[in-house]
DNA sequence: CACTGGATTGTTAGCGCTCACACACGTCGG
DNA sequence: CCGACGTGTGTGAGCGCTAACAATCCAGTG
């Protein structure tokens, strides 16, 4: 009684054409806005079109147009809040512009985790990806792989053959920086991240590019890998620094590669007796949404994460069409957040 | 000289074919690991796969099997912790079962925001999605929409019509009530999560059982957005009650129903110069990573995101074979961690 | 030595769509 | 009144693959 195969196969083209008594190419042209077909004609395509709640077949539009509408991100740990509000922006962005994003985490590292990641990219036709992977080690894996389309790195390619965008990291450490010796420190001492990451590296620059230029030997840098954990261990040592209070540099001002470790930080401090910012100020770098409740609520650096999303998807397209202008690499302005972590406060 | 269209167009399947002196279908057999093909003919194949560098279009397979062997996530918000691991895990799930994830996020709460991010997918063809939107109106949104692929829903589907994955979150306000209480507190307290959220709801449920399961009337309810910020103005209130010191229910110890929130709470306690734990105790709920270097560290619960997101995974296929069993509901347990901001030390 | 049956391989027909082209109409200028 | 043109529409081919079927080969069997 019931039509046979209906619930089974989704409409398609012909069967609109068949409902609206015209050709199926009258119906792709309709669904791609070709201003050749007469407006009555149009409307009862629409018509059919909603009366049998047709879509396009995506498999079989790429297969014909070679565009799967895909772009690909690969990611290192989007747990952490920049990559994962990158994430957030660039996804945005994509969609608007009729994208669809596919993720791809990073397992850890190992040395063929890149390479599998844009296989299996790559396997599913994804028309450019971006890659958030920060490590010097994997831009280096993705200059040597060349995958088979276009790929964008966010905080990845300086100085390297391709495109990217970047935050100025070394801007927002030389921001903090001079913030500190402002603020009238002697010396600022420094936290950095892990050596392998380039954000880490490009911070360290800029803070000990400006203590040079104060005519300040840089202390020793302390390192850590971004968790809380291995700041407090690094807040540990500087306390012990700062209690000791011989040695060279004298330990009254901290800037430390991210928000979390500054957190560690901040504890260690705090469990040696010694008060932030009175005796030891600290400043982090990101400005995730606890920074402001730290204790004390913590001066860092603000990344407009949403901004390199958008604007990495928008490199990525540029590549994709054709209309890229060589190798770009756009720069992100950081926005240095003063909070009560590094002012010298009145009372107590 | 060189080959004309060479670097045009990737190698089909016909010209491994060729390459190899076979027909396309036994190539095909090749790759989809068909039995019934000679050792010596596969290993020509194989050779001849990688001597071009041969991928399968994936466009084309999708046209043909009517699998797209991709699946859509659709998450609230991905910069928050919890939705962010989920994602992970559930990406490493799915691309270990051969699939894609391709993610979609909601714009902040529209009212067609989960009806487009459907949409959306579903132009794309994918198999199924995950929804990660643990808000009451997006389930019965999903609910009412009853899209064209099966939906699973982590921290969704409670009592409704929907599979999905959830921690049990009132057992874990449970135990943090219970402990609480355990530690010799009077009453405890609840600055809780926006109304609308499932778990929100599930968690307050918990701690006013255990109060009432105790011959305790439950304090009145202080309510954040899961903001820090929104944690720090519950705070404040808390301090003006402590200090007050009158009314029906000492504020001693207080379970705050996520870490950010609690980590705003600790702030405004210490403000108002109200010691933790000694004075009034705080939990949380969650275990975001910075949770072990507040001020003090955290008690709170842990909630295994990754598992969440590989069980939903598990949960999805199931469905997208059509092997699932109804419509079930899986739990996974949480666990309580305890820390410094609910013990009473002996020292200071 | 023809005959059966499994293993191996090839042939054919689409999947649902877009592209290139062909075709039917007008309308217009010469 | 005829050809050139522009508008709207239909026709055919084919994107690269898999599924169904057909064909072939080579034992082993009676």
């Amino acid at each position: 009684m019931t039509r046979p195969t209906e619930a089974l196969r989704p409409p398609t083209m012909a069967d609109v054409a068949r409902e609206a008594g015209v050709s199926h190419q009258t119906v792709s042209r309709v669904l791609s806005g070709h201003p050749n077909v007469r407006a009555t004609t149009r409307e009862q395509v629409t018509a059919a079109i909603e009366r049998l709640g047709y879509r396009r077949n995506s498999a079989a539009r790429a297969l014909v147009t070679r565009r799967s509408r895909t772009i690909g991100v690969i990611a290192v740990d989007p747990t952490l809040y920049g990559p994962a509000s990158t994430l957030a922006g660039l996804q945005e962005a994509a969609r608007d512009e009729g994208y669809l994003v596919s993720t791809v985490t990073l397992r850890s590292g190992g040395g063929h985790a890149l390479e599998d990641a844009l296989d299996h990219l790559a396997a599913w036709g994804v028309e450019g990806a971006v890659a958030i992977t920060p490590q010097r080690s994997s831009v280096q894996a993705l200059a040597r792989l060349a995958p088979p389309f276009p790929v964008v790195t966010v905080e990845g390619s300086h100085g390297l053959d391709i495109p990217g965008v970047s935050l100025d990291q070394e801007l927002g450490a030389r921001l903090v920086t001079e913030h500190l010796l402002a603020t009238g420190h002697e010396t600022v001492w420094h936290v950095a991240g892990p050596e392998d990451w380039l954000e880490s590296a490009a911070r360290t620059e800029g803070w000990r590019a400006v203590l040079e230029e104060h005519g300040i030997r840089p202390p020793r840098v302390l390192r850590g890998d971004w968790s809380p954990l291995s700041g407090y261990h690094a807040g540990q040592e500087l306390a012990g620094l700062a209690l000791a209070g011989r040695g060279a540099a004298p330990v009254t001002a901290a800037f430390v590669a991210n928000d979390q470790m500054a957190l560690g930080v901040l504890r260690a401090l705090r469990e040696a007796g010694i008060r932030t910012p009175q005796q030891v100020a600290v400043a982090g770098f990101d400005d995730i949404p606890e920074a402001g409740f730290f204790p004390p609520p913590l001066t860092t650096v603000r990344q407009d994460f949403t901004a390199i999303g958008r604007r990495s998807i928008q490199l990525l397209l540029e590549h994709i069409e054709g209309t890229a202008a060589g190798v770009e690499h756009v720069v992100v302005e950081p926005q240095l957040i003063v909070r009560a972590s590094t002012r010298s406060q009145d009372g107590a």
